[in-house]
DNA sequence: TATGACATGTAATCTGTTACATGATTAG
DNA sequence: CTAATCATGTAACAGATTACATGTCATA
């Protein structure tokens, strides 16, 4: 089943449609508007985005009756489409994700909970400190060596890129412990 | 002049010539082992990337004459590449850019020192601080109009990208002491 | 009646991904 | 002799950016 290739911006909106049915305009202002600005809001790139994501069956759009103004699809997750965001929320976190795809990793934790449960979510935090410890291992190994090699302004710009991971697996530990006190 | 537009790859490769001439595969193993792993090391970007800085007149490749080993391209910055890639460090620092680019913004920092001086490096480090101190703030004011609506992973995943901006607000100024007092 | 917000879309172009292809040299 | 590493490239394809095009409705 679905071999199909679903990019980022696909998920974020499948993400969005999930808790509430809405058109392509409502999830451009969405992106423009909110801090999910990693995400364009152009049109050229969300109608055929939605478009894409219909004609493999994970969302329908239905065209607005009744109100008098210019005709609006609203757009709904079909039950493919919440099993597709399922996977994708619960897909097994690689070392290559925490290195590249971090503000996707965001994401999927970000819709997790009305998806696929609290105690899913607490495994997802898991799974980002485990791939996140032995990585921030790394980064101090690879500063060691670029000491007084490069210069000044690379230096700390590593380090920028160091602090940042660090703040991450700090975070981490804190939203376990959040989502501990829960329970 | 210069109405072309470079992608990021594109700079981030004149980044990494201007202080050592390098072919392809040099430049795609710092892409494939160093922390620069956001951008991709497939032949398929590179090749390209550099063939079109050579179109431009940013670098000149030179074969590698004398070794027995298969033909090798070294690229070196030319003069015109190094006033392009002088541009792009000292270029404004939007707002967009911090809240959209902030991978891109470390890099024009990284490359920062060697190419425009320490003074230059600190100058961008302040317009850093200038536009990261607001945005904080909208942030946090953004997190008040979130709570209790959205789902708690929704909202320790926001708070996940306030901490790493105040993280990097920070580091900010951690890096402006360390040239200040380098002075 | 003119402006701006609502609402949707298309076309050209550029870039990146993926996968494949080629060939030389070195180590086992 | 064979595998791995060095080294460069191409071709098909997907997706994003940019700019443009269109049309409705409310309000000033």
């Amino acid at each position: 089943m679905s071999f199909q290739k679903i990019p980022s911006l696909g998920y974020a909106l499948l993400g969005l449609l999930q808790p509430k049915p809405a058109s392509g305009y409502d999830l451009r202002k969405i992106f423009a508007s909110t801090s999910m600005k990693t995400y364009s809001d152009s049109p050229g790139a969300i109608y055929p985005a939605l478009r894409r994501l219909e004609e493999q069956g994970l969302i329908r759009g239905a065209i607005e009756e009744g109100s008098g103004l210019r005709r609006r699809q609203i757009f709904r997750l079909s039950p493919k489409g919440l099993t597709e965001l399922k996977h994708w929320i619960v897909r097994p976190v690689s070392r290559e994700d925490v290195a590249r795809n971090q503000a996707e990793l965001m994401l999927r934790f970000a819709f997790s909970e009305p998806v696929v449960g609290a105690a899913a979510s607490l495994q997802l935090l898991k799974s980002f400190e485990a791939a996140l410890t032995p990585y921030v291992q790394a980064l101090h190994e690879e500063a060691q060596g670029l000491k007084s090699a490069a210069p000044l302004s690379g230096r700390l710009a590593f380090e920028a890129g160091l602090r940042g991971t660090e703040c991450l697996l700090q975070w981490t530990r804190f939203a376990i412990a959040t989502y501990e006190k829960e329970k």
